[in-house]
DNA sequence: CTGTTAGCGCTTTCAA
DNA sequence: TTGAAAGCGCTAACAG
């Protein structure tokens, strides 16, 4: 394998003092124009790239933004990456991502993360433990998505879940239905008691008194939904809607309605939350709430830029709206 | 913030050199018991962690492994990367991905991965131009999943794809089907084309003869499902199942001919490929291939542990299966 | 305006 | 068996 042109070579061919490379291509010290014009000539010709682990050896700084983002393969938290590294882009800042697996190991992923060397950390996962993202905040600065952290104010960026329960809740209200179950999100996630919030907030708003028979305890995937869903049509509590907290679990959801022969809107009606990029091919396309993934992710990267900067940042909510496609309808449409 | 602990200060408390302190953590020369307990004190007290930037400087070996994965949202893109993280685990190296944006710039994508310092390479992208990657494979060793690349023999982690079409198809022929359309995945993947090898071996082996107005390129994205479904119906060209290349386009699929008033798998059956995690919750549940996501990413990471040994390896093709659900069945079972 | 030098944290000769 | 010293590629004083 090849050997790495370095700084030398360039100043050799340049005729010049490596610093001097170094000096040119940072921009840290003035520099004639015909020094200049020599050291990009050599660049250009062998070709050279600064080695940014030495750089980073002796800077202390590495231009690298950790993010630690759990269940990558939502498409709505992929957005959220895809969100980090657009706002990176062009400050000279990398971002570098683990925890693509559900259940990666903590220590793992800080190993992988942090082992590289990086300036600061955006964590995007709720089963990281609190104790250790304040630890490493400690050390750098670090920014949170969709997640406060107790002794961390002003580090993060926040989705306003509550909004969001409350227009899945209100839509359904508008359309008539007064017997709404709600399938709540993954107990880890911050975001599940909020959505809950919402939804009793919608309820009270309207006068209609809750039922703690009508929520349950989800995990955010398709098969709780499926299993909520029975769990729901065994208890024979009346309903006529379901908000489930995440599309997955309304994924799964429908289908339990539908093999037991209810139609979706017909017979009861559906919203999900996170509006997946599936979502609007289900059949049916599926009433949910959307956030701003790619916003929340500019909005991290952006805060991540100013602390290292010493900036100061304050945490900010983005919003949540309602995109109604074809899972919900008036309550007794079908009879 | 604060500064880390070196070997240094390792060296200072358990007083011995520095160079001991490497010695007795990298094994790389005999250390008195008496000596060894003392720096593993001294590195449990400190908790010094060695720092791999500066190893790597040293090593010129960065124990990285760079993994550029398109469209990473798609759960089976997620299980390959994950298949990566967990055969790399314990080996001391680590994955850094990059790529997660579906349209990133080759240019941008290299910066982020090499610039960090990374001993080898897995591609898991179609779109990254053939050249490029051939030129890094000068470099270090590069693996591919699902691709192989000119002048780059034994590099490839691949899938049985033709087999993929074949068995879509011939479960479609055994219900009963003749009259099957196929919607191409995007022309830039190449299993496009071998899945579509393995529809035609199908109907070959069938004596159904091949009609090339039954199929249509796709783009692996819903929309293009839902958009060719129209198009199908309107061409008027009778069908009874179509064979998509990978689900999303499927779900696109049923979704038009929901809205057209066929239902799936009663008018018309559909199949699917990937076995994506939101199949097995569609209305109805698709059927599909699935492919092992999590072993062709162990494999590639294996693959590449190896080169970097020094071994050889041979290009795998790893399996495809049928998973039979709910969205196929005999042909006019509806009328 | 430019070159020399030291040093980032680590490994690895080379000496003792 | 251990320590001292050089050097990985780069930057940033320090001199001129």
């Amino acid at each position: 394998m090849k050997r790495h042109v370095t700084i030398k070579d360039v100043a050799r061919v340049a005729g010049v003092a490596p610093s001097t490379v170094s000096y040119v291509l940072n921009g840290s010290r003035a520099v004639t124009a015909e020094t200049t014009k020599a050291v990009l000539e050599a660049v250009d010709q062998l070709k050279y790239r600064p080695n940014p682990t030495a750089q980073g050896l002796v800077s202390g700084a590495y231009r690298t933004i950790g993010v630690v983002s759990a269940q990558i393969y939502s498409q709505y938290r992929g957005r959220v990456v895809a969100g980090i590294h657009s706002a990176l882009r062009g400050t000279g800042y990398h971002p570098i991502v683990s925890g693509i697996e559900d259940f990666a190991e903590p220590d793992e992923v800080l190993e992988t993360v942090m082992g590289r060397g990086v300036d600061a950390l955006i964590f995007h996962d709720h089963f990281f433990p609190p104790e250790r993202i304040a630890e490493l905040h400690r050390q750098m600065p670090v920014i949170c998505v969709a997640r406060e952290i107790d002794g961390m104010p002003d580090r993060s960026v926040l989705v306003d879940e509550v909004n969001g329960g409350y227009l899945a809740t209100q839509h359904l209200i508008e359309l008539g239905h007064t017997r709404i179950a709600h399938f709540v999100a993954d107990h880890h996630f911050q975001g599940a008691a909020q959505r809950l919030a919402g939804y009793r907030k919608a309820l009270e708003e309207a006068g209609i008194p809750f039922d703690p028979a009508l929520v349950f305890q989800g995990d955010n995937l398709g098969d709780s939904g499926l299993r909520l869903a029975y769990e729901l049509l065994e208890s024979g509590v009346p309903v006529t809607a379901i908000f489930a907290a995440n599309d997955y679990m309304a994924y799964g959801a429908i289908l339990a309605l539908h093999r037991r022969g209810l139609r979706v809107p017909e017979h009861i009606s559906v919203v999900g939350y996170d509006d997946e990029h599936t979502s609007g091919f289900y059949v049916p396309p599926l009433t949910t709430i959307r956030q701003e993934p790619r916003e929340m992710g500019r909005t991290a990267a952006e805060a991540v830029l100013k602390l290292l900067r010493g900036e100061v940042f304050r945490t900010v909510v983005t919003p949540t709206r309602l995109i109604v496609r074809e899972s919900t309808a008036a309550p007794g449409h079908a009879g």
